[in-house]
DNA sequence: TCTCGATTGTTGACTTGTCAACCATCCGCC
DNA sequence: GGCGGATGGTTGACAAGTCAACAATCGAGA
């Protein structure tokens, strides 16, 4: 995916703000938006990093970790997978190559669907993920959550849950496909 | 860069949320954190799909249009213009290349200093960028600003704003280099 | 029971970004 | 004036994701 800002402080010149004639009209709540975006892109960047060079795992991977790890029996569709760290089927296809390959994830064919895999956590892999968290977890500390208040805090959860919710018409979010039991 | 998702609502069984023992201790304000990763990348996706299928444009390339909009003269430095969509400086380079084939911008050389190009809005990309202004804003309004209320708003600009800033050791953030007046 | 449309995961071809190396130019300082 | 480290932009090699096509399997209905 593409991940961009928006407008990063659109104009800083004092007074000589002419030659810049605004070609798209603002909306009220645009900044808003643009804070969003740009606070987005620093933060990411900087956890991946910082998780990159710790321990050798990108955002997405130590998401799809963490996520496995919270699935009944450490262990998950692919499927539901891909739908829970927002990738496409073949971009899980492929970070679970990458997990497989490294030794943090098995497959395992899904036994009540012959045409299903679950990508299956082993104890190698947890043992990254939990070292990995701890960087994580420090990270969005240091970028995200030292850096509001309590009031902030709750505002942003809960204005932000309602807007990642359905999201209108687009991809349909299945929920389905519980693993069959640990 | 990567963009991904955190955890999605971690556990939806009803009675049943044995075996999912937590692996990482969760900090207070982490679901926050996790609902601006997810609604980040639902609503980036959503945006960039109709600006893509609308006017063929990526979501960088409307902003790095845009951007390039803003600036005095409709031009700026490449690296400028790097800063502000947030991308590397060779990543910038493939995106004005693409502006450019497209013949929505051009390149031209940086009358004050010989090493420097600049990019510069061609009248096809300033109506291209017209066009796609109202695909993008109509598009932040329906699944952003539409779904929060003033205060939810005004919460979120200067929470996130906070958070956007410096960021602590990394990058550094030029802001000079303004283009030699149109 | 068989058939046929839907679903699952993988693959090939491609896109978009990164990093590291490069050359040209700039500019403070001897 | 000229040297040498910083800076600006491009390039090659690569990383990680997308889409479209595919084979295997599922499952509802004739």
């Amino acid at each position: 995916m593409t991940t961009t800002t928006e407008a990063a402080r659109v104009d800083r010149a004092p007074a000589i703000a002419r030659a810049a004639a605004a070609v798209v009209a603002d909306l009220p709540g645009m900044s808003a938006w643009r804070s969003f975006l740009h606070a987005h892109a620093r933060i990411t960047r900087r956890l991946d990093e910082e998780l990159q060079a710790a321990h050798g795992l990108s955002l997405a991977e130590y998401d799809a970790l963490l996520q496995i790890s919270h699935s009944p029996g450490r262990r998950i569709r692919m499927n539901l997978l891909a739908e829970r760290v927002i990738l496409s089927r073949s971009g899980i296809t492929r970070l679970v190559d990458r997990l497989e390959a490294s030794g943090s994830v098995e497959r395992v064919a899904c036994v009540t669907d012959a045409r299903g895999q679950e990508a299956a956590l082993t104890p190698l892999g947890l043992e990254r993920l939990r070292a990995a968290a701890r960087t994580h977890i420090d990270g969005v500390r240091r970028y995200f959550l030292d850096r509001l208040d309590e009031p902030d805090l709750a505002a942003i959860e809960s204005a932000l849950e309602r807007v990642a919710d359905p999201l209108g018409p687009g991809r349909p979010t299945a929920e389905d496909c519980a693993p069959p039991e640990a």
